[in-house]
DNA sequence: GCCGTTTTCGGCCCGACTGTTTTCAGTCG
């Protein structure tokens, strides 16, 4: 099944959401949130299209029903309660939720009140001032209301990551830098580094709420003000990117950090289990159920151990079985920057040296570093080799060595010489562009290039650049089982444009017992920092740093290399 | 609709902000 269904029944089941919550009279719907979960389920999870039911009603979140509208759409196309729910709500009329403000219960009563079905006829309306007089509704003036239209989609729309995290880094340095802040901190999807964002969530710590939101309002990037409160504020800026700020006092970050990081689902998960304990958790606190009675307002790690359990890393916090897991102990043991041994894809700027990189390397405690060329490039390729082969000499506490980025073909292979082959230390497979094979084809390509004994890593595994090309379609299964034989390690890459593989293949390489390997993808030695999002991406996967070999010592690390492929 | 080492039925996180509500409903995250 290709991704391009997947997608759809993305959004078929989003659709769903809308017109169940429409269906409910906009009540607190149960059954719209599990829609949710199921469409948030194969969204991350390139596996559901060829599941059995059982497999599928064993994910978290997905249940008997949502199990068999998801086998439903594959086996027909088609699902038959979103058809018979479409002929009840009209699509203009769903599009109407879509506004920023409007619920599922003021749009129904658009409809019923005001004969309003449509964005064109709320419009009219708006014109003819028939909207505020509807009780209830004299507060939605016209200006409100269509500043509100023109952000239609706001609530659901995700942009890239690379282009979120720069301007929500601005925003938090220009707050940082406030005499009455003692902190600025970006929490949300940008905290757990999902790949796209909705929005961006600082929080700030200051005594003075006022002074910190007067001064975030004033802003020249902010264009319009959503809500302003004592304690917060979201605005949108450039783009129409929104941002939330909340200004809480010293006592509330540890609490405030976990609600505002977490997903939605773990923070649900997380407070039922609280109720277990006859506790009970929100932004502010952690209290005895039923009282005032503060348990404790320190840091995330302490929230989670006075609940019985260990700090779970914002990665983590999806509602994807982390909670059951932690209690039952079988978590991963993480990948943090202080257990990585080396860096096996970086390259250095020519003008800067190769010395740069090697001080960087050494200063984030690393004992191996591979500097990589492209077979492609025959002059850069020499200089590497040169210099690669000097320092070597030279060097006694890190071990240099020359990795080949070898692009691979349609067929899966790559051309370079033997004597090429001879002078790289090992070789990195690159997917690069032939998006247009079929799902077999690019298995096929993807089993070849692991089969060439020089190869020792995959990179760019999906190809996907985010926001601009979803990944190619390969079996998931098949492609580890193969890089398993072949003992190729699956790269994580750190390049925010791309974060290749997706977080739920990672999961899956995980669960099978796959090996992995995280590399900055630098260009000159400043580069090497960027580590930290291929790091903070491997938590998103699940990865165990007993699979990631570049947290292997330098004596393992070496033995893996020179293990001779059989 | 999902979920369960107290439960296969009866629960289901919790609070801020807005509007015009003199005590609360709707929306959002």
């Amino acid at each position: 099944m290709t991704k391009r269904s997947r997608t759809k029944l993305v959004d078929a089941l989003e659709e769903l959401v809308a017109l169940q919550t429409l269906a409910e009279g906009g009540r607190a719907s149960f059954r719209a949130r599990a829609f949710a979960q199921a469409a948030k389920v194969v969204a991350d999870d390139a596996g559901t299209s060829n599941m059995s039911l059982a497999r599928l009603k064993a994910l978290p979140g997905l249940g008997k029903s949502t199990a068999e509208v998801i086998q439903e759409y594959f086996r027909t196309g088609k699902i038959a309660r979103l058809e018979e729910l479409r002929t009840q709500y009209p699509r203009e009329l769903v599009e109407l939720t879509r506004i920023p403000g409007l619920g599922a219960k003021t749009v129904l009563r658009l409809r019923d009140e005001a004969g309003i079905c449509n964005l064109a006829g709320l419009q009219k309306a708006i014109r003819e001032e028939r909207v505020g007089k509807l009780p209830g509704l004299g507060g939605w003036t016209e200006e409100r209301m269509r500043t509100a239209i023109s952000h239609i989609g706001a609530k659901h729309d995700r942009r890239p990551i690379h282009i979120v995290l720069p301007i929500a880094e601005s925003i938090r340095n220009e707050l940082a830098h406030l005499p009455e802040v003692s902190g600025a901190y970006l929490g949300g999807s940008l905290r757990r580094l999902e790949s796209t964002i909705a929005d961006v969530d600082v929080l700030v710590v200051s005594e003075e709420p006022a002074s910190v939101l007067s001064f975030f309002l004033e802003m020249p990037r902010v264009t319009d003000v959503i809500v302003e409160g004592k304690h917060m504020a979201s605005v949108y800026v450039e783009s129409g990117l929104q941002v939330d700020l909340r200004v809480c006092t010293p006592n509330e970050i540890g609490p405030a950090m976990l609600h505002f990081s977490s997903g939605r689902n773990h923070n649900i998960q997380l407070r039922m289990h609280a109720h277990d304990r006859d506790l009970s958790l929100n932004e502010h606190s952690l209290h005895h159920r039923g009282t005032d009675d503060v348990v404790s307002q320190g840091s995330e790690e302490e929230l989670y151990e006075l609940l019985g359990l260990p700090w779970i890393s914002p990665g983590l916090r999806q509602g994807r079985g982390e909670i059951a897991a932690a209690l039952e102990n079988s978590l991963p043991h993480l990948v943090d920057v202080d257990c990585l041994q080396g860096d096996l894809r970086t390259n250095y700027d020519e003008s800067e040296g190769v010395e740069l990189v090697l001080e960087a390397a050494r200063a984030l405690g690393y004992s191996y570093l591979a500097i990589a060329s492209s077979a492609e490039e025959s002059a850069a390729k020499k200089r590497v080799q040169s210099e690669v082969g000097q320092w070597r000499d030279r060097t006694s506490d890190l071990l240099i060595l020359h990795a080949g980025v070898v692009a691979i073909d349609d067929q899966g292979y790559s051309e370079y010489s033997e004597e090429d082959r001879a002078n790289y230390d090992f070789c990195i497979a690159l997917l690069d562009g032939h998006h247009q094979l079929s799902e077999s084809e690019q298995t096929e390509r993807l089993i070849t290039a692991m089969e060439d004994p020089a190869v020792r890593i995959l990179a760019q595994s999906s190809g996907r650049q985010i926001g601009e090309f979803r990944g190619i379609e390969f079996d998931e299964r098949a492609v580890l089982e193969a890089a398993r034989e072949n003992d190729v390690a699956i790269e994580i890459g750190s390049e925010l444009t791309r974060l290749d593989p997706p977080s739920a293949f990672i999961r899956r390489g995980s669960e099978a017992g796959n090996l992995f390997v995280i590399s900055s993808c630098a260009k000159n030695a400043e580069e090497l920092q960027q580590i930290q999002y291929g790091i903070r991406h491997s938590h998103r996967g699940w990865l165990d740093r007993a699979m990631c070999i570049n947290t292997w010592k330098r004596a393992r690390f070496e033995e893996w290399l020179q293990a001779p492929y059989s």
